[in-house]
DNA sequence: GCAGTGATCATA
DNA sequence: ATGATCACTGCC
């Protein structure tokens, strides 16, 4: 399992690095696990599209906690957003999980998972039913793409910067050698 | 292309 | 109390 010390690090590392690791949701006694494959980095307050450049609220709160927890927030009446909180304590920063396994986008991988507001505040381990883990897939270095974020439209020269990563999803026959 | 859907936050 | 906004999706 990843703990504190692989997210206490900027979001854009955290983001790139999360990128072949494993996303595991415990629902009952069932456990899945699923390839994270695109994430976004939200830096910190200074990031005019990071939801934290908008002060400190009861919706940013975790966000200005320690790294390693999860921050999930709901969007357009509709849409439950999983990310998690990394950077130092007192540093708003996050990473937005937006793909893994096979569900590509955000709410449709929180669908998927059942992540919804009781998720939001506790932290990325087995206590909470969802953490992350490094299974031993090893990502090459050129199979990492960059582009800007999506939907931050509004947050003037922060929205061109290339804060999402994609990485090609592997062939089952890969993903059947790990453990 | 755009409607749906409701929490959140600023304004008052 | 009211209204604008929204890190999306699915259907037109």
């Amino acid at each position: 399992m990843l703990g504190p010390d692989f997210f206490a690090r900027s979001a854009l590392t955290v983001a790139r690095e999360l990128m072949g690791k494993f996303l595991v949701r415990r629902i009952g006694g069932e456990t899945r696990a699923a390839i994270i494959h695109e994430t976004e980095a939200y830096v910190g307050p200074h990031d005019l599209a990071c939801h934290a450049s908008r002060g400190r609220t009861a919706r940013t709160e975790v966000m200005f906690g320690p790294a390693g927890y999860w921050y999930v927030y709901f969007i357009y009446g509709m849409h439950w957003m999983l990310n998690v909180v990394t950077s130092r304590h007192g540093h708003p920063a996050a990473v937005l999980v937006r793909g893994a396994g096979p569900w590509i986008g955000p709410a449709r991988l929180t669908k998927a998972l059942a992540i919804d507001r009781t998720l939001n505040g506790q932290p990325a381990s087995p206590e909470s039913g969802l953490w992350v883990e490094d299974r031993g897939y090893r990502v090459r270095r050129g199979a990492i793409r960059r582009t800007p974020r999506i939907g931050v439209d509004y947050s003037g020269e922060w929205a061109a910067r290339p804060y999402r990563f994609v990485m090609g999803r592997p062939h089952d026959d890969e993903l059947a050698a790990l453990h």
